[in-house]
DNA sequence: AGCACGCCGACT
DNA sequence: GTCGGCGTGCTC
């Protein structure tokens, strides 16, 4: 006798469907949500495929859950992550899928309103109450003891009175809709007619990938923004990835001022009762926009129409753990999938970028310049080697001319060290002990208002000691080499009365008071910022008319093969800040190499010529775009990890045909969360194949499989 | 992700 | 002896 067997998904590390018998009389179709036996408990999985045959010995599907049904287009999406990614198909859908919480209660929300009588006795705290509540109108409990300046009991109080009476109110709206016509902002000639273009993609039977290029301060949201009018228009949903730290209410501000109100936002902080609202409205074609990190891509959109990927170079698209992903391109697979056009936004877009420009697979959209006749930031290098620093200080005398000119005109100066903490190196004076990390053996980094030493690589951290560790000596340790926090130190023995801030990522208070920095930073409040990478990004500055990077030259010499692309990037973003308000911006570089590539091109502003010419390199050196580049992470637990790793590096030595391994031919171990990693390049021949090649070479493995993680580092080829 | 099973060292 | 630590493998 046959049966209804359906094929279904665990979110769980399993890369096959399991078989479930459908009982009859339970209306079971692909794509629902389910609840199924596994081992000894139940749980929720997906209906991947539906067949007949014998399910006698089968286990039964329990029930249906109330939850949306997954669409063929999102279990295409889902399943092609996991053949990409190497990752087991069940991963893949755990990202994909939110089980609504049964348990979960919803939490009423009760208004309160002024009820008639006036309170038998009255307080200074009643008068107060009272007063607010006089206009009658209806209040959430907790606001009006907020508006009234008094606590809960106040109010809870008057409720028992009967002087205030309660009312249900509706559960509020997850998201408010956004009006395509609320608000134009007048866009210059060059905006409009790059607005013009996205827009007349939309209208194409194929969907196409743009990239957006414009120097910091063109525009380029304010463009994208016409695209998003238009999806909304045609009724259809769009997704504005972004970097988790430009989720900023700067951001959020400039979508309510064009559309009237702030988009729906998804990221982890996004919890509860919220994130599962938010998950079955955006299902229902109820949210049209959603600004959202990169977990945002995973979405069960009804209907989405557009997807805009904002600072398409930005490094933190990638998904380290668990399925290794880059955000951006699984946006590009999702907009075909879904035949949705892309856009790429970014004032220095990636070489995976311009090459798929270059080959005709994405669309160039340039915006040549900044916006409102404003100029870019004039650059020019200190030269280290003809200007000489005092000892023990890092500022050069042109550098703190230039801090000194600007601050004495009320504007605003960021001196940008890459360098988290005090000193990279700690040495004793006495027996020439170095701080290394006792788990990766790299340096450990003196962070002087922690009071501890802290390993940058895995997080290891420990009090400074008083006495060397080493030899016992007493106040013998020397800091060698700047980080923020002794730039801020020669900062205020050099300028006194101004006033200075430190922002790194390690931020005392966490995101808040970093987000309420940053506002004040805004707001004139400060006149030296010194800071890493974290001010490069996203936050406009317009009082801020001077950025000194105080070594340029950091990073230039690391093995990475991106190095010079990440550093030219992150310099063009940083000078980029300045001059952003009404008054002109200028630069000075700090650097031992003027002539390095990368320092030239900064300077000269001729990003084209230096990505030509890093192509080139590339290409000479058999790396990316050229080839299509895998990292394999492996990962093991301690007691494995020399086992592991040996047969790893024996791989290495006998790939199979049509890969290369790049290196690093004795890759270096680094503890993470308690395992063992290490990376390691790999290059295919081939387009396509390369999924199949890993697949096959890691099985002849078996001891590691279980261990192996593969990520697909750069891949400009294979999506389009 | 859970959970069982099995292998090792430390105890009521 | 056996309790419990973790590392490994299985779940239709």
């Amino acid at each position: 006798m046959t049966s209804r067997i359906a094929d279904v998904l665990i979110p769980l590390a399993l890369d096959t469907a399991y078989s479930y018998a459908v009982p009859d009389g339970l209306a079971v179709e692909e794509g629902d949500v389910v609840q199924v036996p596994l081992a000894n408990r139940e749980v929720a999985g997906v209906v991947w495929g539906m067949r007949d045959g014998q399910g006698g010995n089968l286990k039964k599907v329990t029930a249906v859950i109330e939850a949306p049904n997954l669409s063929p287009k999102m279990r295409k999406f889902l399943d092609w992550i996991a053949w990409y990614t190497l990752a087991p198909k069940g991963s893949a859908l755990a990202m994909g899928l939110k089980i609504p919480d049964p348990d979960r209660q919803e939490v009423a929300r009760v208004g309160v309103k002024l009820a008639g009588p006036s309170p038998k006795r009255m307080t200074p705290a009643r008068q107060k109450v009272m007063e607010v509540a006089q206009d009658g109108t209806v209040r959430l409990k907790s606001e009006l003891a907020h508006a009234a300046g008094v606590s809960a009991g106040v109010v809870n109080g008057l409720i028992d009175e009967g002087v205030l009476e309660t009312v249900t109110l509706l559960a509020e709206p997850v998201a408010e809709m956004p009006d395509p016509a609320f608000g134009h902002t007048a866009l210059s000639d060059g905006q409009r007619e790059a607005a013009d273009t996205l827009v007349a993609a939309m209208g194409e039977e194929h969907a196409p990938v743009l990239l957006l290029e414009g120097v910091t301060g063109s525009g380029k949201t304010e463009v994208y923004f016409e695209a998003v009018a238009e999806a909304m228009q045609q009724g259809r949903q769009t997704l504005i990835l972004m970097p988790e730290i430009a989720l900023t209410a700067q951001f959020l501000d400039r979508f309510a001022a064009r559309f009237g109100v702030k988009p729906a936002t998804w990221h982890s902080g996004v919890t509860g009762r919220k994130r599962e609202r938010l998950y079955t409205a955006i299902a229902a074609n109820e949210v049209k926009v959603v600004a959202g990190a990169r977990s945002a891509l995973f979405l069960p959109y009804a209907d989405l129409g557009l997807i805009i990927v904002d600072e398409e170079h930005e490094t933190a698209y990638k998904q380290d753990d668990g399925v290794h992903y880059h955000a951006r391109d699984m946006a590009v697979v999702r907009g075909k999938i879904e035949n949705a056009p892309v856009v790429l936004a970014s004032a220095t877009p990636s070489i995976e970028s311009r090459v798929n420009v270059e080959r005709g697979r994405y669309r160039h959209v340039k915006l040549p310049e900044r916006f409102g006749g404003r100029s870019m930031p004039q650059i020019r290098a200190v030269d280290l080697r003809k200007e000489a620093i005092p000892k023990g200080r890092w500022l050069s005398p042109t550098l703190v001319a230039a801090v000194e000119d600007t601050v004495a005109r009320g504007e605003q100066a960021l001196l940008f060290l890459n360098r988290r903490g005090y000193a990279p190196l700690t040495l004793c004076r006495s027996c020439a002990h170095r701080y290394e990390c006792p788990n990766c053996s790299s340096w450990l980094v003196e962070h002087r208002f922690r009071r501890s030493l802290v390993c940058h690589h895995c997080g290891h951290v420990e009090r400074t000691p008083h006495a060397c560790v080493e030899c016992g000596s007493v106040d013998s340790l020397v800091p060698c080499g700047p980080g923020v926090e002794r730039i801020a130190e020669e900062a205020s023995e050099l300028f006194p009365d101004k006033r200075c801030i430190v922002l790194s990522s390690d931020f005392p208070g966490g995101t808040e008071r970093l987000r309420a920095e940053l506002a004040a930073i805004a707001a004139g409040e400060f006149d030296i910022v010194i800071g890493t990478q974290l001010v490069a990004k996203g936050h406009n500055f317009p009082l801020m008319t001077l950025v000194g990077v105080l070594d340029a030259d950091i990073g230039l010499t690391s093995g990475d093969p991106r190095a010079a692309e990440r550093t030219f990037q992150m310099l063009q973003q940083v000078t980029g800040r300045a001059g952003r308000g009404e008054k002109p911006g200028r630069a000075l570089v700090q650097t031992w190499q003027p002539d390095h590539p990368v320092i030239a091109a900064l300077i000269s502003g001729d990003a084209e010529r230096f990505y030509e010419e890093e192509t080139r390199v590339r290409e000479m050196a058999g790396l990316p775009p050229f080839g299509r580049l895998a990292s394999l992470v492996v990962s093991a637990a301690e007691r494995e990890a020399a086992e592991t790793h040996a047969r790893a590096m024996a791989l290495v030595a006998e790939p199979p045909p049509g890969v290369t391994v790049l290196g690093p031919a004795e890759a270096p171990l680094a503890l993470i969360r308690g395992r063992y990693r290490f990376r390691l390049l790999v290059k295919t021949e081939r387009e396509v194949d390369l999924q199949a090649y890993l697949r096959s070479w890691m099985a002849r493995c078996p001891k590691i499989r279980g261990n192996t993680r593969v990520s697909i580092d750069v891949d400009p080829q294979s999506f389009l």
